[in-house]
DNA sequence: CAAGACACCAACCGACCGGTCAGTCCATGC
DNA sequence: GCATGGACTGACCGGTCGGTTGGTGTCTTG
């Protein structure tokens, strides 16, 4: 791939660069130099492309955003049984965030610089969209009657990316703890998981989830 | 020992404002004047307690997580029965890391820093206490049968710890969002998904948990 | 009191920071 | 042929970085 960042444009040669090193050092860790450097060109060109190091972080952040919610907004459209687009949905996005960890370690620095920040919007944007398909799903399902009334589908959809978030975050670290077996397989993990949750929000009555 | 409270003062002055400051803007982001002015010291004079930034950084994270960690060695300790220690867990839990907001943000920052990196121990160290209580708890209650045998206790671990996690890092995020109603309500919020949580974790045939 | 240990600081250092500038290169259009 | 203008660059700027130096005042100990 070293054959391809060459081969293409200096502005999405900088942008590559710079969303790497971004995601791995974070804004303020990252020079101009470092970026320059590893895009293969001058610092003074990054200027003329871009106004200052905050610009270049927004384009970073704005085109990563639109690539992920691209991709986000076909997650669990098949066709198929409430419960199968849920189970769906997780493992989707779960991938989604795995396949892209540039981007994924990117607006979780940026959520983490809360203040009155730079780039706020796009976190926003593709933390909202995540949420908006999930709760749409769930809605859907909460009317045709496939999950209980009493629950908030914000509820489970945090539950839903949280828990695949700290995947995300944590797989490094409980990848050494005795008691988890399951940090080398997200697949594993997603399905166990959903497992609780769609037993947890089955309407009261229901004991459908009977597998053998 | 006069000596030793002085120096114990001065010290305890440049933790705190690192610890602030390293949990607001990161490490990088943070320069030895800005927290040699916020501890109303001398930059030599941090450099005379502490050898360079780095060890600064470390005593930071190690005193902050000893201090944690002794609160949460705490959680979910009191008598009752298994729902009640698991639910009174998630809601300590989450005051927990409410309540130290620094701390939170600076392991989630470092947790984010996962090379060859500088505290990642005291992440783990936090993390793993975290993890351990909840897997222990979640044992005992398989053991007594209170929950079903065929899911990893180590998964609800997670997603409980993960739930409040995520609420902790995006709240100020779906605060603006619609959908949303529970963010300014941790309690709400923490009771919510213990709801979920502890029907979908229940033994197959149980229907213990209709309300009252 | 002398000597030393210690907390503390102003001034300083080389390196590097984000950013600028004058100028080169080269494709385009007249 | 030649003017125009965008892509691009090396050299450079003021300022800040992490870290050092040389020294002052204060306390302890003999």
């Amino acid at each position: 791939m070293p054959a391809e960042l060459i081969e293409r444009d200096a502005v999405s040669r900088i942008l590559a660069a710079a969303r790497e090193l971004f995601a791995e050092h974070g804004f303020d860790a990252v020079s101009m130099n470092a970026i320059a450097e590893a895009a293969g060109a001058s610092k003074a060109n990054i200027f003329h492309h871009f106004k200052n190091k905050d610009e270049l972080y927004l384009a970073v952040l704005k085109t990563a955003c639109a690539n992920s919610c691209e991709q986000i907004e076909r997650f669990g459209q098949d066709e198929g049984s409430f419960e199968q687009r849920l189970e769906r949905y997780a493992a989707e996005h779960l991938n989604h965030i795995l396949d892209n960890e540039q981007v994924t370690r990117l607006i979780q620095r940026d959520l983490l610089d809360n203040g009155p920040r730079r780039g706020r919007q796009f976190a926003e944007q593709v933390f909202g969209q995540n949420f908006g398909r999930l709760v749409e799903i769930l809605r859907e399902g909460q009317l045709r009657g496939e999950l209980r009334q009493d629950i908030d589908p914000a509820q489970v959809a945090l539950m839903i990316i949280g828990t695949n978030l700290t995947f995300f975050q944590a797989r490094e670290v409980f990848r050494h703890f005795p008691d988890v077996n399951f940090a080398g397989s997200p697949e594993t993990y997603s399905r166990m998981a959903m497992d609780i949750v769609l037993r947890g929000i089955q309407p009261h009555g229901t004991r459908n989830a009977e597998k053998e």
